[in-house]
DNA sequence: GTCTATATAGCGATAGAC
DNA sequence: GTCTATCGCTATATAGAC
């Protein structure tokens, strides 16, 4: 729960006694509702999850969600706030001008495939958001997260000019890394059936990094090892 | 609207007169319905889309709908199977062992984003519904589509075995594809925002395909010309 | 602060006039 | 075959007892 302003607040009737002395039951009890609504919203969608759902899975009555976060649609777009800032985290530690290709690349996309494997709720969310059209998240993507990768664009850049990388255009780039990466949370129900096991392994999240990292630094003209 | 049993026809409740004689005003209208379907169940999801807003897309009365297709989710398992079908047709055609992968994954790819490009609605309805774990289709994800993958698999082990392709996980491989050309018409909304474009266009297309092609063929260890 | 009981709105589905 | 009117249900949200 982060304080970072992402998103505007547009909740224009009276929010409860919110950011307020924070009592240890009244913590437990929003952290539980968090908790259960990152579940379900990544599941079933925003329309498709239910409050009654929500509270249920809380193990709360239905009143006391409207009590701590307003309406549902607050309650959304909190936790969505909350996915939108670790997504950013990764790139800015890995993609950095004082390492090379071949290290920002594969730890970027270990720290994403990590992502996928320890918070498929967050992923699945944010894909659900921007499946629809992102109608709450519009504003941000078109600045915190364009100017998020122009910057990276730079980083690329830098290591083009040093010969260091293939001239490939890189926004496409990271399109690539983060579709190929979130799918195995985005479309985990795909892989498995495809793959024929209950549950992806630690060694199936392994050979999807290696997969992608193959993939990734082959394209840049990097070699592997 | 295709004949093939893709998926199980599991409603219980009786469906109306279908597959009948199908004067001209009955087709005009079911395809109406259909196209308008298509479209918001694409944009919104299942549950995001009510039958009314069908109704309205389709300019028809919302009883209209249920005369010709019965319940809500028998629209849905008929707009559903009338996708899958298309879904799978690209791959028999591009990965053949009498072609070089080379020529198979390049053709195969651009085969895949001129889908994104061209019916983005069935890539999202798609995706909606793996995203929610699959409840219609995971009995065609596990049969049709495992067996399906594991074909192309033998094509792509033939042409490791035969020194045209580095032996990366193939699986894996498949997997990537679809996520990074899909990704064109399922996060558009993101992509449009970063790019800084009111839609994509031809060009961006184009860019997309060659970046995938970069990966892909880098990936797989064959020079791009 | 917490919960029960309920108001209000929109949904899928259908009956029945035409 | 086509459409209007409506039923029954479930959803969000809240009032008010405790």
């Amino acid at each position: 729960m982060s304080n970072t302003r992402l998103l505007p607040s547009q909740s224009a009737s009276s929010p409860p006694p919110q950011d307020k002395p924070a009592g240890a039951p009244r913590r437990a009890s929003m952290q539980q509702i968090f908790r259960a609504a990152e579940h379900l919203f990544g599941r079933d969608g925003y329309k498709g999850t239910s409050m009654a759902a929500i509270a249920a899975g809380a193990g709360l009555p239905k009143a006391n969600i409207h009590y701590y976060f307003g309406t549902k649609e607050d309650l959304y777009r909190a936790v969505l706030e909350n996915i939108l800032v670790d997504w950013l985290d990764d790139a800015t530690l890995w993609i950095r001008e004082d390492l090379t290709p071949r290290e920002g690349l594969e730890g970027y996309i270990r720290a994403k495939i990590a992502f996928s494997r320890d918070r498929p709720d967050a992923s699945r969310i944010f894909a659900h958001e921007v499946l629809q059209g992102a109608p709450h998240i519009n504003q941000f993507l078109g600045t915190s997260l364009r100017i998020h990768v122009q910057n990276l664009d730079k980083i690329f850049t830098a290591w083009q000019r040093a010969g260091l990388m293939r001239p490939i255009p890189t926004t496409h780039l990271m399109f690539c890394i983060w579709s190929m990466t979130q799918t195995y949370a985005d479309m985990n129900a795909q892989i498995v059936a495809v793959l024929g096991t209950p549950t992806l392994e630690t060694q199936d999240y392994e050979d999807a990094a290696a997969t992608i990292t193959a993939l990734v630094l082959g394209g840049c003209q990097l070699p592997a090892h």
